[in-house]
DNA sequence: TGTACATCAGTGAACGCGCGTTCACTGATGTAC
DNA sequence: TGTACATCAGTGAACGCGCGTTCACTGATGTAC
C-alpha cells in the first residue's frame, strides 16, 4: 500500500516483535471468544477483554482498529469452525447417506457446544453491525459441503431427477434460474451442473437443518420436543430421503 | 391478594385516574414497540421511551416494574400478532392447502414487516432475559393453528397415514411418545388424536417455515436465493405435500 | 561491532456518553363521613 | 354538599455503573550506516 512498507525485504528473519504481535492478536481473539461464549455477543466488551488480559483497554487498538473488527474476526472463526466440523464429518467415509447424517449431527453438536457462537452467525444480526465481504467465504463452507454430498445423490443418467417425489411440486421458472446460477457459480463449467430440482431441495434441507438447530437452541421446542434428539434424527433421515440420498 | 384491595366494590364507575393509567400503560408499550422496530431489542432503552413520551424515566416505574417486564409485554404482543395473522389466514376459507399456503404467506409477510419483533421472539434470546410462563400461551398460537390444519389432512379411516411417503422414515419409539403426548395435550380426549407420523411431519413443517423466514431475514440467502419469494413458495408447496394437504 | 535514529507497544488519563433503578418530594385525584 | 384524609402520578436529583475511542507520553525493540 504505502511505499514505506514496500521497502521492507520480502524474506527476512521474523523479529521478536512480530512474533509477539501475532501471538497477542491471537490471544485477544481467544479471550474475546471465551467471553462471547459466556455472555453473548451483545454483552461482549473490549474493556473486559483487555482487563482479563491484564492490559489497558486502549492497548487493544494496536491489534484491532475497532470493536467491529474484533467481532468480524469472531464471526469468521465461527463460520470456519462449523465449516471445518462439517467437512470433516463428510470426509469420514461411509455411504453418502451416512456422511450426510454425520455432517448434520456434527453441525448440531458444534452448535450445542457453542450456542453463543452459533447465535452470532445464525441468530438475529448484531444491531449496527454490517458483515464485511470477508465473512462470505467462510459462511459458504457448510452449504458447499452439503452441495458436494448432493452431487452424489443425482440419479444416473436416464432416470429423472428426484424420481422418488412423484406428485411433489415442480421447480418453476424464476426459481430454476436462481438455482442454475448457483450451480454455475459452484461448478464453473456448466457441463455437469446440479439440476435445479436437486439444488433447490438441497437448499431446503440446508434451511431445515439450521431451522431445527435454531428452534432447539432458542427454546421453541421447550415443552414439546424436548429433548430434540429424536426429532432431529427423524428430520435428518427425512431430508436425506427427500434429497435422494 | 391483599385485604385492602378486596374491600373495593366489584362494580364501580371507572375513575379518570384509572382510565389515564390504562391509556398510559398502552402508550408506553406502543412507544417501546416503535423503538423496538427501529433499533432492535438490544438497543431498547427505558430512558429513551420516557423521553419520547415527554416523561421522566423514573415515571415509567409506575407502569412497568422493570425493563424486563416491558420486554415481556412486547414479546407477548409479538406472539399474539403473528398468531392472529395466522389464525385469520386460516379462517379465510378455501381448501385446506389454500389455507395452509395463506397462513405461511401471512406469517412471512408479518415477519418481513416487523423484522425486529420477529427477531425478538424467533431470534437469539435476549441475554439475561428469562421468558416467564405468560409467554407460553401466545407462543403456541401459531403451532396450534397449523396443527388445526393438519387435522384436516388426516387420511380417511382405512388409508394408512402419510401414504404418499412410501420409503420415507418411520416415527420411532421415543419420538412417537413425544408426539402422542403433544397430541393428547392438544385434544384432551385421546379418541381422535392426531397420529404421531402426522404430528411429527407437521412439527417439521412448522420448523421449516420459520427456518426459511429466519434465513431470509437474517441474510443467509444473500447472494443465492435473494429474493426468496420463489424458494418460499416452493417450500410451502413441498411442505403441504409432505404433510398430506 | 557500535552508535544514532526510527518504529512501535503499551500506559494512563480523559472525553462524552447512556443506562437502569431508587428515593424523597409535591401536587392532583379520589374516598369516607 | 363540604371537609379531612388517603392514594397515587409524576418530578428531579442522585447513585453507581460501564462503555468505545482518542491522545500525548515513555520506554523498549529494531534498523541503517
Amino acid at each position: 500500500m504505502e511505499q514505506g512498507a514496500a521497502v521492507r525485504p520480502a524474506s527476512r528473519s521474523v523479529t521478536a516483535r512480530e512474533r509477539a504481535r501475532a501471538e497477542l492478536t491471537r490471544e485477544i481473539k481467544e479471550e474475546a471468544r471465551r467471553q462471547l461464549a459466556q455472555v453473548g455477543a451483545a454483552a461482549l466488551s473490549l474493556r473486559s477483554v483487555a482487563r482479563e488480559l491484564g492490559m489497558v483497554s486502549s492497548a487493544l487498538y494496536r491489534y484491532y482498529p475497532s470493536k467491529e473488527d474484533l467481532l468480524t474476526a469472531l464471526i469468521i472463526d465461527a463460520y470456519n469452525a462449523v465449516g471445518e466440523v462439517a467437512e470433516q464429518a463428510v470426509a469420514g467415509g461411509g455411504s453418502a447417506r451416512e456422511r450426510w447424517t454425520a455432517a448434520c449431527q456434527a453441525i448440531r453438536g458444534w452448535a450445542r457446544a457453542h450456542p453463543h457462537e452459533y447465535a452470532l452467525i445464525y441468530g438475529s444480526p448484531v444491531p449496527g453491525y454490517r458483515a464485511p465481504e470477508a465473512t462470505i467465504g467462510p459462511a459458504t463452507r457448510v452449504p458447499l459441503t452439503l452441495l458436494g454430498l448432493l452431487r452424489e445423490a443425482r440419479p444416473p443418467a436416464g432416470a429423472p431427477a428426484g424420481s422418488r417425489l412423484e406428485g411433489g411440486p415442480q421447480v418453476g421458472g424464476a426459481l430454476a434460474g436462481q438455482a442454475a446460477a448457483i450451480a454455475a457459480l459452484v461448478e464453473g463449467t456448466a457441463g455437469d451442473a446440479i439440476p435445479p430440482e436437486a439444488l433447490v431441495r438441497g437448499a431446503l434441507a440446508w434451511t431445515q437443518l439450521f431451522g431445527l438447530i435454531s428452534f432447539e437452541l432458542f427454546g421453541q421446542y421447550v415443552g414439546s420436543f424436548d429433548p430434540a434428539d429424536d426429532l432431529f434424527a427423524y428430520s435428518v433421515t427425512q431430508m436425506a430421503w427427500l434429497v435422494g440420498l
